[in-house]
DNA sequence: CCAACCGCTTAGAACTGTTCTAAAATGTTA
DNA sequence: TAACATTTTAGAACAGTTCTAAGCGGTTGG
């Protein structure tokens, strides 16, 4: 039924919903079904959700969950490293759980889409301006704004 | 007096202060005094200001300035592709005028500074992004953070 | 079995940076 | 001077996030 790649992506994602919960059980948080399903709602996202999508999600499972029980979640996501927040000024932030390390991000200005993108050589860039400028680099960012494939050819 | 590095300095503002003078006029806007004041304070700004410092700047000239004259401006001046706008979810945005096309820096999350920093290689890398995607790409954001040597030292 | 405690959650207020709105000021042209 | 467009002002409105105080729920110790 599943093809190759799809069961490929769940086994993915199956481990790092292991890997989340014994993160936050090892600081000593509780696995609460909220956050449980919290986990689960950012994982099975493709599309880099916000706050307030996630919201609406574990909603369904949880009708009176609050929306500061998402931000609280996310902060401790955040304080353990098992999110990768994306900060955008204008609109709400977005979250990734699959790859919590930062990576570089493809950003259609119309329709919204956000993806990863695989770029060689950032590490050793990032190498090197360490190695120049002598800071000890903690994270980077890396976005690429632009029209997809799909938006550009709607828009003929 | 001046070293050649601050002539040198002084003499790319003052190019760019002409020609960003020139490319609203062409557009048909007015240089105002307290335009061109704020164009003043974002060229001799080293520090990539906010809109509250600039406002705050301005304001020493014309005391008058709202802030909504401020922001105004400003979105005149990003709409002509005359400053780059760096985006800050949690805090302020930042704007650079000097060099307004799209640039990597390098940000210290202990004192705050950010500066320019040249990378190599990050074109070919949007071009080959832009080429195994399918995006035409139009922008990009490129940040390091970390600790710069200054806080580096001063932590011990 | 109860009481105290601690972490989790809630609802809503508060806050911050930005945008919007309506009116006043300014400048230009006829 | 009259008519007009542009710029500016002050403050309201807005969106996302954070904060606060109170309530809930489960666990532990007496």
């Amino acid at each position: 039924m599943t093809s190759p790649t799809t069961a490929l992506l769940t086994d993915e994602i199956e481990s790092r919903l292991l890997e989340m919960k014994a993160v936050l059980a090892a600081r000593g948080a509780a696995i609460t079904p909220r956050r449980a399903k919290l986990i689960e709602v950012l994982l099975a996202s493709d599309r880099h959700p916000t706050v307030a999508e996630i919201h609406e999600e574990v909603r369904g499972a949880f009708p009176s969950t609050s929306l500061a029980t998402i931000y609280n979640t996310i902060e401790l996501l955040k304080a353990t490293g098992q999110v990768l927040e994306l900060e955008f000024s204008g609109a709400a932030n977005r979250y990734e759980g699959l790859r919590p390390q930062p990576h570089p991000h493809l950003i259609c200005s119309l329709c919204g889409a956000i993806e990863d993108v695989d770029v060689d050589g950032l590490d050793d860039e990032t190498e090197a301006v360490s190695t120049s400028t002598g800071y000890k680099i903690v994270s980077t960012r890396t976005d690429y704004y632009g029209i997809c494939p799909t938006c550009q050819t709607a828009e003929e």
